[in-house]
DNA sequence: CTAAGCTCCTGCAGGC
DNA sequence: TGCCTGCAGGAGCTTA
């Protein structure tokens, strides 16, 4: 599942390929992956057609890509990647992918950006750059946050991130701190995945009150958070082809890291316990019972 | 305002 | 073999 550094990768494989180029034409297939974008699809690839990238961003899980229309302002084309979605540079040549939702051809006649999303809980929409309201100016948003993107928090990876304001706000929610760290505008850039991988680095378990928690062990569940989600982008980083942006499972190699995702019954590599796996939010938690026990009074 | 539940979707694993 | 159920889960939306 694409969680922020699954997203990263992508966003680098887009600046690598995309920016500087101008959009020929956009094709989208069905009108669901445009759904969000409330003036319709056709509105959206009229739009795009003509307009070159300046920057491709992203904040969280959210990424857009900059664009200079012929005859406009400035404006984003916002790409979630939902479950499954994936962007892909491809030679015009290559056969339709069975879950295409939207192909870009541009006018130097390269390779065509294509978004493929098999479960379709992605998509694209169109939107006006604002001023960041969440974060400090940090030399990488330039060119603004797209309207979509100003309800989700910063993530624990930009340069300007307010790690003490997290914490107080992290503190002040009266809920169990795993649904915090998942609740994007808190925190953004994290999903199941590394939310269970940080609560066991922490030792704390996703079901103890956030606001029971101290600003000390907060920040440490949040240090682990950004810490593990940088190991993963170094690793993912390495699965990198030149002509292929993709996404899809814990990036790269670093599923092969994971201490409690996807580990149940096996060894917690910290004290040997076996990992346990409950339900939680209608998905799955992983966590060690011992290095991570449950709180004493239910909630 | 906050918190929690529902829902969208497809492919695959597992049980019988 | 085939059918059914459950599961994977991000986040907008609805409800209270």
């Amino acid at each position: 599942m694409p969680e922020l550094p699954e997203v990263e990768v992508v966003r680098r494989g887009l600046s690598d390929h995309v920016v500087g180029r101008t959009v020929a034409r956009a094709v989208l297939t069905g009108s669901r992956v445009a759904r969000r974008h409330a003036a319709g699809p056709t509105d959206l690839t009229d739009r795009v057609a003509g307009a070159r990238i300046l920057a491709a961003d992203r904040r969280g899980k959210y990424l857009w890509l900059v664009l200079a229309p012929p005859e406009d302002d400035t404006l984003a084309l916002v790409v979630h990647l939902g479950m499954s979605g994936q962007l892909l540079v491809q030679h015009a040549a290559a056969a339709p992918e069975k879950h295409l939702h939207a192909r870009f051809d541009f006018t130097d006649g390269g390779p065509q950006l294509r978004f493929v999303d098999q479960r379709t809980f992605g998509g694209l929409a169109l939107a006006e750059l604002h001023a960041d309201q969440r974060g400090a100016p940090d030399g990488v948003h330039v060119h603004g946050i797209p309207a979509p993107v100003l309800h989700i928090a910063p993530d624990p990876l930009e340069p300007a991130f307010d790690r003490a304001g997290t914490v107080r706000r992290m503190r002040s929610r009266d809920s169990e701190v795993k649904r915090v760290l998942l609740d994007q505008s808190v925190v953004s850039g994290i999903g199941n995945i590394y939310a269970d991988e940080a609560l066991w680095r922490a030792g704390v378990h996703g079901r103890r009150s956030a606001s029971a928690l101290t600003r000390p062990a907060l920040g440490r569940v949040l240090d682990h958070a950004a810490e593990v989600m940088r190991e993963a982008l170094g690793q993912g980083g390495t699965s990198f082809d030149a002509l292929y942006v993709n996404v899809n499972g814990a990036s790269g190699y670093f599923d092969r890291s994971l201490a409690v995702y996807g580990q149940t019954g096996r060894p917690c590599p910290r004290c040997g316990t076996p990992v346990l796996r409950e339900q939680f939010m209608n998905r799955s938690s992983h966590f060690c019972p011992r290095c991570q026990p449950r709180p004493r009074v239910s909630r």
